[in-house]
DNA sequence: GAAAAAAAATGAAAATTCTGGTAGTAGAAG
DNA sequence: CTTCTACTACCAGAATTTTCATTTTTTTTC
């Protein structure tokens, strides 16, 4: 875990950067916006401390910069000032926590662990084999660049085998899975779907052993190439 | 934005449920801990208020249990006691953010806004989709300069796509989140609002397919051009 | 190897579901 | 009282799902 301290006052910047340091992180100083600035263009870090204060650029401005080119590392800021209206101004801006000083060090790495905890499991998955990607947020296909239009059931079709690696699946058992209880059809539907499902792939230029047949058990994925 | 409240002064559960639904928000309240649990294991919030001292269950105790079942709402906690242990167990258990009462209410919504926005795609305090945007703020909307005048469901609707990127939505789970579960609509409902919001959009030149039906899926927003 | 049997693919029609539009009611707001 | 908004119901056209008869492929058996 990588942190970035931007804070002015070197007393405070130093003692911050040696607890996290002892709190066993990656901890990088800066002293000022613009070098703030400088860093976080060439280096990758998991969060930032940035204090609202700041010669050549503030804290506020920086987080505004930082948002707008679409980085969302979260930014714990810190402020000397107490009055709500700046609490609101930094919120506003992006940032995703404050703490007002003089703060307790116990807290600072209270706030960071809430703030690193909560930036792992917000990014969906997007599900791939080989050119192939399914993304299961916005429903949306794609092979190689280009976007398949599938039909709702082929798209679970498709997902299911998607997040079953290369198992085999009877016809009966893809029922079972898709469908619900009330009204289960026919194995035949599983079979046109399939079909369906070949038709688009191959007109998007998919290999045609994608989902293959195995016979006498079932359909899985192909050969991951 | 679907907002549980979990306090168990009713003066100031009343208080805030009705100060947040002047914010567009729904809102539901719960009492204690146990009926939030009850609550939570069948709806979905966006963001759960949290009083740390609750008959039945206490906060920390039913945030720990939250997390420890994998769901990570945004947590802000509320509390009475000031001191530091009291704050770091409160973020230790899972929270997000907390807030010492007594709190101004305006704090409160820049507090939620900060929560809520780190949720979801969007940085920026006004969110906008090509030439569309939505000022949460001032809940003004508008497409190529100029402004919509839009009904409070559908100011909802759109904000709540334009909240959520790309990410198809069915009409069961828009009703889930922008509905009070008290008087959760037929679906058809859903669609009324949406041909609404199309009806409108498309009059100030907005493209047909800003709003896009997925079949048999639900709706999301369109390409951004 | 070739015929028979089993399984799967294909094509096309029937049944079902989904969506967008119209229309109308009730209730709240002004 | 009028106007705006939210909600429902219903219908027709479109898209999808399902079924079924037929052909092709694979396996089994002799």
């Amino acid at each position: 875990m990588k942190i970035l301290v931007v804070e002015d006052d070197e007393m405070i910047n130093d003692a911050i950067v040696e607890y996290l340091s002892d709190q066993h992180y990656a901890v990088e100083a800066a002293y000022d916006g613009k070098s703030a600035w400088d860093l976080l263009e060439v280096f990758t870090y998991d969060l930032i401390l940035l204090d609202v204060m700041l010669p050549e650029m503030d804290g506020i401005a920086l987080c505004r910069k930082l948002r707008n080119k679409g980085m969302d590392i979260p930014i714990l800021m810190l402020t000397a000032r107490d009055t709500l209206d700046n609490k609101i101004e930094g919120l506003d801006a992006g940032a995703d926590d404050y703490l007002v000083k003089p703060f307790e060090l116990g807290e600072l790495s209270a706030r960071i662990r809430a703030l690193l905890r909560r930036g792992g499991s917000t990014t969906t998955p997007v599900l791939t084999w080989g050119k192939l990607s399914l993304d299961p947020s916005t429903c949306e296909v794609f092979f190689d660049e280009k976007e398949l239009a599938l039909s709702p059931k082929e798209y679970k079709l498709l997902e299911f085998f998607l997040r079953n690696g290369r198992r085999v699946f009877s016809r009966a058992q893809i029922l079972e899975h898709l469908w619900s209880f009330e009204q289960v059809p026919e194995e035949a539907t599983v079979k046109a779907h399939i079909r369906g499902l070949r038709q688009k792939l191959e007109s998007v230029g998919a290999p045609s052993n994608l989902i293959e047949t195995v016979y006498g058990l079932g359909y899985r994925l192909g050969e991951e190439p």
